[in-house]
DNA sequence: TTTTTTGCAAAACCTTTGCAGTTGG
DNA sequence: CCAACTGCAAAGGTTTTGCAAAAAA
């Protein structure tokens, strides 16, 4: 239930400066570390750690055991955040230009992905209401599409 | 990632009138299914499929695979609802009084189930928004509870 | 009796952990 | 060289599936 704690968002903007910020934490620049963030600048959303492990560079996929443990580093390191979109495996991504969040439809399962100030008006009714600070960017927003809406449901 | 179809909510209120939908859909009402409609009745919030095994009445827990099985089937018949509250096993409540809706903490992991009318702003304004028909039903309304919101972020 | 349901065992799925060997600095 | 890291294998937690035996109608 409780989420890692994730240091504050590190500022980087392409492979090398993503470096970096793991050479400069004291951690070792690896093939492997290497090869994840190459996947993950290659991939266009948030991809789960199998795909990643798939799409390092090398032909044979990196094991994923080191690829969870590295995704974990980099969560702490702030170069990768990770989100549930509904049931399936967490999906990682990078952390960069504030982070995206997150609507997801329980029928279709389409992602729609926001910038964040497009959900400031919704955050601070929440907030007056129920005192909660809302944020899409770990667990997405619910519901469903505008188009599953219009069907009735049990309608698959 | 897709929700089962559920039938529209059933309409019951004791154990009695659920196990009369059980009856009147065709499926067999056997001690297991209600040794486990006595465990969702006496569970005070949603309970883990493993905490209703537990709990149906006899001494030994009842067999997870048949109680997954037969959640599956309340469910389809609208007698059940489960919800995902973060981590962990999925949880499961009867579907009585319209539902309940739940907002989560992601630091602390505290659950607070409210009324869905109590969410009806915040469902216009999603509606108005993005076109989506937002519910907390199935995936709760995630952020910081008002005591994490105001630690420093990093404090577990 | 016949069809449904159970209980057990096994597998599937995602993620974590232990450990011996390899590698980066 | 030595601590950090990898790869493999195994296990952990949740949920699903296959199947023969048991139970409901």
């Amino acid at each position: 239930m409780t989420v890692a704690p994730h240091a504050t968002a590190a500022a980087f903007s392409d492979l090398e400066e993503a470096a970096a910020i793991v050479r400069g934490s004291g951690a070792r620049l690896s093939a492997a570390r290497r090869g994840l963030l190459e996947a993950l600048f290659a991939a266009e959303g948030p991809a789960s750690a199998e795909r990643l492990a798939r799409s390092g560079g090398q032909a044979e996929a990196a094991d994923l055991a080191s690829v969870y443990r590295n995704l974990e580093l980099f969560e702490e390191l702030g170069i990768v955040r990770h989100v549930h979109l509904g049931h399936g495996p967490g999906l990682y991504a990078l952390a960069r230009g504030g982070g995206r969040e997150y609507l997801v439809c329980e029928r279709c399962g389409e992602v729609r992905s926001v910038d964040p100030q497009q959900l400031d008006e919704i955050r601070d009714q929440v907030r007056e209401n129920f005192g909660f600070e809302v944020r899409f960017t770990h667990f997405p927003l619910s519901g469903l599409c505008e188009r599953c809406a219009r069907r009735p449901p049990g309608g698959r």
